[in-house]
Parts: C-alpha cells; structure tokens; sequence
DNA sequence: CGGATGTCAGTCGAACTGATATGA
DNA sequence: CTCATATCAGTTCGACTGACATCC
C-alpha cells in the first residue's frame, strides 16, 4: 500500500491558491468590465504603485511574468494607449515604461471601485487578522527566496 | 492629481502571489522533471487524496479547472495512461475518473520528494507559523466563499 | 571578450465562450 | 420540459525555449 501522504487540505501551495481564488472572486469581475487580464492588471498595477517608469527587467521581478510574455503584454497596452515608452538615459538596451494619462485614469478607476471589494474582505475577515496574514505571506516569501540554493 | 491608492506591498491578491512563487520555486523543479504542468498535478493531487473515483464537477471544484480545461487534461492524462476512466454507477452522463498503478506510483514518487521542499519551508518558517498560516488561508477562504452575493 | 537586456519566432498548455449531445 | 453534465470547436492569452541583435 502506498503510504499516507500529506493531505490536500495541508499542502501549501493549495491553501494559497484556494485563498486567492477566493479573494480574485472578489476582484476579477472588475478587471474583466474593463477588458483586463490579471497579467496586464499586474503590469499596470506595479507601474502606478511606483509612479517612476520602470524597465522591463524591473517589471519582471515585480510581476513574476518572464521577458517575452511582458514583451507581449507590454506591446499590447502600448496599442491600447495605456503605457507609453521612452529610451532609457544611460542604457541604450533598455527601455523605460511608463503610464499614460489615460492608463493612470484606468488604474485609478479599477482601484478605486477594488477598494470596495478590500472593505468586503476585511469586514469578513477582520483587519487585524489580515494584518496578521500580510506579515506572515511576506516573512514565507522573504525566506524562501533566501533560501535559495 | 491621483490618490494614493492601497500601495502594491498591501495588495492581498499580490502577497498571496508572491508567496505562493516563492514555494513553488520548490517545487516547481519537481514536477518538470516529470513532464508535469501545475494543472496536471492538481488533478493528480486531488485523486490521489480522495483515494477514490470523482467526476469530472468533483475535479473542477477542487482544483478550480473551468470543465473544458479539465476535459483536455484529463484526456492528456489519460494517454499518458495515469488516469482511467469508469461509467458512472448511475449517472450515464458522467464518468468517473480515477488513477491508475502508473498514475499512483507518479504522486507518490513526487510527492515523496517534495516532502524535502516541506522540510526545507518548515526550517525556514518554522512548523508553528506555518500552522497559523494555514489556519488564516483557510479560514480566509471559507469567509469569502460565503460572502458571495 | 563575456555577460546582460530585450525582442522575435514558435510551440504548448490552459482560460474561456458558445454550441451541442446526452441523460437526470 | 428543465436542468445538469460533459465534451467539442475555436479563439485568446500566457509560459516557455532557443535564437538573435544590441549594447554594457
């Protein structure tokens, strides 16, 4: 017989995803009124968090998308007119990205009717708890990617 | 100008993103060895840890595969000869699916060595935070699931 | 030169919608 | 008849690899 392995319900990588899941209920419906999958969302989101143009390289890390899929995502909203594009100062290799005025307006728009969705979650959830959840992701995360063999 | 909206660091969607990178940076390795998508493994998962047959609506409940999506996978599965397929007892409609020989010894054999990756987390994170995190992911999960609309 | 940056080309897997057959 | 279950067809998207031009 094949031993009792660990359980669904205690594998970590599930309990993550079903959370998420959970919380994206919340919040997809917004991105898809406004034609948005959570890539580009990700792409847009990270460039208004930092309000400095970013380059792709930057956007990789922060995103967790590779090079070529933000390449595509990248050209994408720059036809939609929602990121801009200027040559990088000191390294002609690069690019720096931008939001544009009207990808500003759309980030805002989204994020703020999200807000509603955050006051959703933390109404069920508590603030605290929350609070407590946040600090926990970030110190997994922190210790995993030292981790690093 | 544009309000400080919630900054990228508070994004709940993005620290459990963040986390669940970081861990399946672990684990990831793994299942490419064996020539396993993240999507596949689910469906792995989830068979081998009921240790009985499930349809292909159990399937999508518990891994969050829409049902065409689950359809192509299990096929794939099942050429690969890791899944096999039964009449429904009393639903003609349905099918039920389970795991072959092959298919068991597949999980068990990954699932044995990912038991490292979980060492590896509960060294770095420490078994009793890993324990409250589950508990806060779970509890997050059922708060939002009931709190739909 | 080696190493980094970004893009292109191409393949594969999955998300998703809409339609369809089948049977509860 | 209705509703649910599952699959198919087809499109879009992103993951990923390998190659490549460009420049630090």
């Amino acid at each position: 017989m094949i031993q009792p392995l660990r359980p669904f319900e205690r594998s970590l990588p599930m309990a993550l995803m079903r959370a998420r899941e959970a919380v994206m209920r919340e919040f997809r419906p917004r991105l898809a009124a406004d034609e948005l999958t959570e890539q580009q969302w990700r792409v847009l989101r990270a460039l208004y968090a930092f309000e400095k143009p970013l380059t792709t390289r930057q956007l990789s890390e922060m995103t967790f998308l590779l090079g070529p899929s933000l390449s595509r995502i990248t050209a994408h909203l720059s036809e939609r007119g929602l990121v801009g594009r200027a040559p990088h100062p000191t390294d002609q290799r690069s690019n720096l990205l931008y939001l544009t005025d009207a990808g500003k307006a759309l980030v805002s728009k989204v994020a703020t009717g999200s807000e509603e969705g955050y006051a959703a979650i933390e109404a069920s959830f508590g603030v605290d708890r929350l609070e407590l959840l946040h600090e926990l992701l970030n110190e997994l995360a922190a210790a995993q990617t030292s981790a690093e063999s």
